[in-house]
DNA sequence: GGTATAAAACCGACCAGGCGGTTTGTAAAG
DNA sequence: CTTTACAAACCGCCTGGTCGGTTTTATACC
């Protein structure tokens, strides 16, 4: 084998043997040795692809952030079609599905947090933009953030063990927060449109009067 | 000074240093001989006030937890006369409160997910128990729940240094999502209450139908 | 009161193990 | 033959926790 794919196997396995331990044994037990142990290579070969345990966590975060980021992009597609807000719903999506890949991605931000803070920024510099378009195109950037504030304290109370709700409520609550015509905007922003939002006729496809079941299939469900 | 009085003094000094370790260096850095130098303390002196680590942090979660307890049951008390979802209320209250008393609690709450995560199972259950209330006080119960979730993901983005919003955006989504009405219930649970909820008479105070311009100043406005 | 004694609070040296990181050596790729 | 990828022993430091001893407070007896 070449050696960037020999590198880049050693890196994944790397990775991968660290979720398994956050994930397993909680954000304290994160070590070098561990990480080692868990994924077959030396403790040298760690090393030799993180020279730091710092550059160990902020791969973590880059591998965890660029994976939500995909399934981010991949639903704001779909979502332009079918939502007026298509940026808010794509972030509550995402945050769903990050509450039910569990541990995993997220798990490994508090790890980062406990070695050292300041590794926030990275994921926080990402948050500035999304908030940014989400208030964008809302009539309402209020309550856009708000519902995605929701969302998002939804999955953290999660990942902190906190959140005492069954699967089916949750899922319940999220429903809620992707459909559209169940949170009507203040007058605030504006009571008719100000500008012609390229959805309008999109939106139009959906005109039961606020109240109706949603259709969305809402990605994957697992169990019913 | 006589031994209890000693005891606790010192029990509060290490506990104390334990806060002040926790947010000004973060949870990885809270270690027994930090506490013990914060403190001013010996080593031995912690050791004797808590037998292990696992006991200062629940001693930090405890503290941290009556201290909001508290918080919550004062306004508990004043809500009930102002909004007839007053546990909802209060959560929400509270939750804006732990936000500007910052790192301070809720940090220690890390730091004690970080060593063990079933630590957590503490406030948990005070968690399941004001999910209930506010559940049970409500005509739309999800709708509740969002806005308390809302809350917490401000709070928790926050903490984790996540939340790219202004202080005065913050205090303007907690005051929208502290004022019912601007949350209108769907037809869900009941479009007339099925229960004579006890504050009826007080909701009436406020009679405008739910869609009228609030008087809030609504602060600063970007956009036009 | 004073004094002997027990008990609690506290100190600081100490320990074994784990930690992040370095060094030295070796085999494979280029 | 140089460079890269890895292995394994090793290092110093810090960790949570122990332990024997000292000081302070409480109690018992006179």
């Amino acid at each position: 084998m070449d050696n960037p794919s020999r590198s880049e196997r050693s890196r994944n396995a790397a990775l991968d043997a660290a979720i398994t331990i956050v994930t397993r044994d909680g954000p304290g037990r994160l070590t070098l040795d561990a990480i080692a142990r868990e994924s077959g290579l030396s403790k040298g070969g760690v090393m030799h692809q993180f020279r730091t345990k710092e550059a160990v966590l902020r791969a973590l975060l880059e591998q965890q952030m660029t994976h939500f980021e995909e399934f981010s992009t991949r639903y704001l597609e779909k979502a332009r079609e079918t939502s007026d807000q298509p940026e808010l719903a794509a972030q509550i999506a995402t945050l769903k599905e990050a509450i039910s890949t569990p541990r995993a991605g997220a798990f490994a931000l508090l790890a980062a947090m406990n070695a050292n803070p300041e590794l926030m920024a990275m994921p926080r510099d990402v948050d500035i933009k999304k908030v940014a378009l989400m208030k964008a195109e809302a009539c309402d950037p209020d309550l856009a953030l708000l519902r995605w504030a929701a969302a998002r304290g939804l999955l953290l109370s999660s990942l902190f063990g906190m959140l005492s709700l069954t699967e089916a409520e949750r899922d319940r609550l999220f429903e809620r927060l992707l459909d559209d015509s169940k949170w009507t905007a203040l007058e605030h922003g504006a009571a008719e449109p100000a500008k012609p939002s390229r959805t309008t006729a999109a939106r139009a496809a959906s005109p039961r009067p606020a109240g109706a079941r949603s259709a969305k299939p809402a990605s994957a469900r697992k169990r019913g």
